[in-house]
DNA sequence: TAGATTGTTAATCGATTAACAATC
DNA sequence: TAGATTGTTAATCGATTAACAATC
């Protein structure tokens, strides 16, 4: 009987690349290809062979000693882990172009994200409709956060007023912001920030452009 | 006589922490403080004071013993290194509700990105104004890269067409992809590619969230 | 069986942290 | 001078890579 090792805490750097392993493998599955090795993996995403069986080692292993993984079971075990396919509730502060396209993104939900509701402060946007959401003002928040399951705010508003914001969205007790001012946030403990930063994205590359790695 | 040391490159995990230091020393410096210790630093960014001092002894030491670092020079030293001052021209292909966000956002141009165009092949965007630029074609892309300096092109096309765009781009020459496709890129040794994948990052979010780091 | 490829341990590499002398 | 804080080396920690036995 094999045990599958949940003994130690998976360090970050393996949980970001699942989602990487994750579009691979639905890609593959669309293709109708039903077996891969960590050689086709690693090549395809730039990393060793090495690193993708370790990687799929920390959870006990997913594959066939002189076959390979088999795409299918690979894909709903990564799945699985990443929690995809379980529903998470989330709502869009800022209705500017930022957080409308955010609203409007086809991709998030069928990974498990539902959009839920949109707020705003500015009165000419209220009232207005994105996909089948009615941008409401940041008054109606706490209301709406009684009343319905939010697991995670997604903060598109100007850099100026994100801590604000933060904070408000943590004394409602929401416990996951997706944050795309920039700036660092300061929040309690058990709750998870996570950080789009776009101009220090797009400063790192203009960094390797005129360093060429 | 002390020598700057540019012998090794510097890390990639180095220099990623490089703007969010800019951006905390603008802030100091919009506050009127003009000094700061590799302690605060580190406190503001959850980051120990060992590593901020050996992240800046990378390029030989901006601080004075006993004193700490003096904002102002810091500041400048470190968007030095970044580039940030440097004007690059950026385009952006895909004129869809996150190519129109891409566009509009405030922050780029102030760090030296400029917009100069933006393409699309849905005819019904074409001659709509987002800001100042026209949304033109993506068949007069060719004519438009020989007649301008084009650094950077982002990339806000759907998933799909993603392979395709980043195929075009390179043959044209453009050395830097700012990929927002949830896809791996195959490009050329000497094009740099940063891509901003939302969806991974809001599975490791969902993920953190139910796995309580 | 021969060939392929994983599972798994060990070795290496690189990044972070600790420590403290230097010096303001 | 005493106190503070950097510059800089060494120690530690963690992540990646190599290697190969296991086994399909």
């Amino acid at each position: 009987v094999k045990l599958v090792k949940y003994e130690k805490p998976i360090s970050g750097a393996v949980i970001r690349r699942l989602p990487r392993y994750y579009r691979y493998l639905s890609t593959l599955k669309e293709m109708g290809i039903s077996k891969v090795s960590s050689k086709d993996m690693g090549n395809r995403m730039g990393i060793t062979s090495s690193q993708v069986r370790q990687d799929f080692f920390c959870f006990g292993g997913y594959g066939l000693q002189g076959y390979g993984y088999d795409v299918e079971f690979l894909h709903e075990e990564i799945g699985k882990i990443l929690g995809i396919g379980t529903t998470k509730q989330m709502i869009i502060i800022g209705a500017g172009s930022l957080g409308q396209a955010l609203a409007k993104h086809k991709g998030f939900e069928k990974r498990g994200f539902k959009i839920i509701a949109i707020f705003d402060v500015k009165s000419e946007l209220l009232g207005e409709k994105i996909n089948e959401h009615e941008i409401m003002h940041l008054d109606q928040l706490s209301d709406f956060v009684a009343n319905n399951q939010v697991d995670i705010a997604a903060l598109a508003v100007p850099d100026n007023f994100g801590r604000e914001v933060a904070g408000l969205v943590t004394r409602l007790g929401i416990k996951a912001i997706w944050n795309f001012a920039a700036i660092e946030l300061n929040t309690p403990e058990d709750v998870i920030v996570e950080s789009i930063h776009l101009i220090d994205s797009l400063i790192v590359l203009g960094y390797n452009l005129e360093n060429k790695k």
